[in-house]
DNA sequence: TTATAATCGTGAGGTAGGTCAACAGTGCAT
DNA sequence: ATGCACTGTTGACCTACCTCACGATTATAA
């Protein structure tokens, strides 16, 4: 729990009675390797945030290829957004690569909190738009670089990451063949 | 001016006493084609709405070569996101196709209006979201789907922009060559 | 008006990366 | 203990897309 404190007071500094009320507004969950958080054609009812353990955020195209669209460890937030965010029914699933705790919040408790605490607006906004940022870097990177190049970057950027992840999924986030990803060194 | 009003009351209601106070924030500004608003390397001063005309916001990489990373035209925002908001250089250019007239915010005008106005921060705190699932929506479409596809997307949701825009930009933006556009039908 | 620059199409040949297949090592479950 | 799924590697071949080159047409600016 001190965790999530740290990580929103990297942004807006919380007050005891602040953070008892944000607190209020999540609630924790437990699940297993292989469990799923979120499935394709199910509503979304909650916005994860990752306490520990690893998830990966999948969306499946007609053939039955699994890309990933993002992961998340400790300390990131995740979703199928945009279902989360409009009610509609999920097009990617969320599944646990290893035993994962979160906390999580339904809309309705996002929507109190952003309007309980004007703070919690302000870290959203800053989330969202650092979220943005980080896509619009993802796009550039596929636009400009080559499988090897993007691969050298996702080392780089998160190090720590590629230790714990298989290399065909590390393939499926980039968006090159395992066969491929393997012959680059 | 009611251009803007009319698009953040898509959002959030405003009273004509809140709408003046919003537009105190934002400044008018006119530009010729060809003209830049962002010039790599310099700061980025203003976050851009458009009221009319056509933006592309491009990222040239160490060969030279010129990626769009976003098209602009009325109704919708556009900058350097990551340098306005951090204070840092610009690492993308931002030049007009058309003569264009937008209004812009200072970083400082933006976090007055925020804390001045919370209905302003719901405001971009939506369209930050909103800005977020797009990214990530291209995302998705890049890993999932060839040339055809892309091209075939993009026409869908954005029929009118691919009039008033040359082939070679709509490559630029796909990340194709413009030859193997040409050749696509 | 006339020169110059964009724009678009198309051929020829090259390359990054995909697909399919086989194989070996590792971990997990009965 | 053993069997099976998962993982990583490599070979052979294929294809989507790239690059370079040339022309034709259409805007644009002096």
């Amino acid at each position: 729990m001190h965790l999530l404190r740290e990580h929103i007071e990297k942004i807006v500094p919380l007050s005891d009675d602040e953070f008892a009320f944000v607190c209020n507004h999540f609630t924790f969950k437990k699940y297993k390797k292989h469990q799923f958080l979120i499935q394709v054609g199910e509503p979304v009812k909650y916005h994860y945030f990752v306490l520990s353990g690893l998830l990966k955020l999948v969306y499946t195209d007609d053939t039955g290829k699994e890309h990933i669209v993002s992961f998340a460890m400790e300390d990131w937030w995740e979703s199928d957004f945009y279902a989360f965010y409009t009610g509609s029914k999920a097009t990617m699933s969320l599944e646990c690569l290893e035993d994962t705790e979160v906390l999580c919040f339904s809309l309705h408790d996002y929507r109190a909190l952003c309007a309980g605490l004007q703070k919690m607006e302000l870290f959203f906004l800053e989330k969202a738009n650092f979220g943005f940022i980080a896509s619009q870097r993802r796009i550039i990177s596929s636009l400009t670089s080559n499988a090897r190049e993007r691969y050298e970057q996702l080392i780089k950027q998160y190090p720590s990451l590629i230790q714990r992840i298989p290399k065909s999924l590390v393939a499926a986030y980039l968006g090159v063949s395992r066969e491929t990803l393997s012959r680059l060194y």
